[in-house]
DNA sequence: ATTGAAAGCCTGG
DNA sequence: CCAGGCTTTCAAT
């Protein structure tokens, strides 16, 4: 195997989706304006890696810093806009759908049982924290769900805004619960 | 109907 | 190892 092999490889996403992700991954991020507040996508090689919610540009960015410690964090729009234009579409009309491909490399075994499960839960349905440890075959790990559903770094996505308590009512969000209650709302059959 | 405690289990520090 | 969390269940006001 060549050089060129090696670097087609990289560019594909393929490889890079079977190893770990590691400081070369370039992390490209862009924010913009949502009917319900500001918005930032964030993309890596593999795909989706974040997408968050929050008042200021600033509270974004440090979030996403946060979440990605030791990756290198690049501003870029026009690498974005793609992605970007999908995710405010879906805010919009969420019956739409959200084709985008995610990176969920980041989050443990457990985390992304508890994601992947989240992802078939359809727009306009929830499910609850409890049904949701039946699924992943743990029916203890209650809590422990609840703590996957807020590890969450791609909101929408997979959506963690899907998620009630059993007795029906809304609980937390990562990102506030108005955004819960908002998304919700969007979402419900009319 | 409310309130409190304990159980159960993954995580980050 | 420990403390804590987007819960849940059960017992005691």
């Amino acid at each position: 195997m060549n050089l060129h092999h090696i670097r087609a490889r990289r560019a594909s996403g393929e490889a890079a989706a079977a190893r770990a992700p590691t400081a070369r991954d370039e992390v490209v991020y862009a924010t913009g304006e949502s009917a319900l507040g500001k918005v930032l996508v964030a993309r890596s090689p593999v795909g989706i890696c974040a997408i968050l919610m929050g008042d200021t540009e600033d509270e974004l960015t440090a979030d996403l810093a946060a979440r990605f410690p030791n990756r290198v964090l690049v501003s870029s729009r026009s690498r974005t806009s793609d992605d970007l234009g999908k995710v405010l579409r879906f805010i919009n009309k969420p019956s739409t759908g959200l084709d985008l491909q995610f990176d969920m490399r980041h989050g443990t075994a457990f985390q992304r049982k508890v994601w992947e499960v989240l992802r078939t839960i359809p727009c306009g349905a929830t499910i609850t924290y409890a049904a949701l440890a039946r699924r992943i075959g743990q029916p203890e790990a209650v809590r422990a769900v609840a703590n996957a559903c807020a590890a969450n770094a791609i909101a929408l996505g997979i959506p963690c805004h899907r998620v009630l308590r059993s007795d029906g009512t809304l609980s937390g969000y990562r990102w506030g619960v108005e955004w819960k209650r908002a998304l919700i709302k969007k979402e419900a059959p009319s």
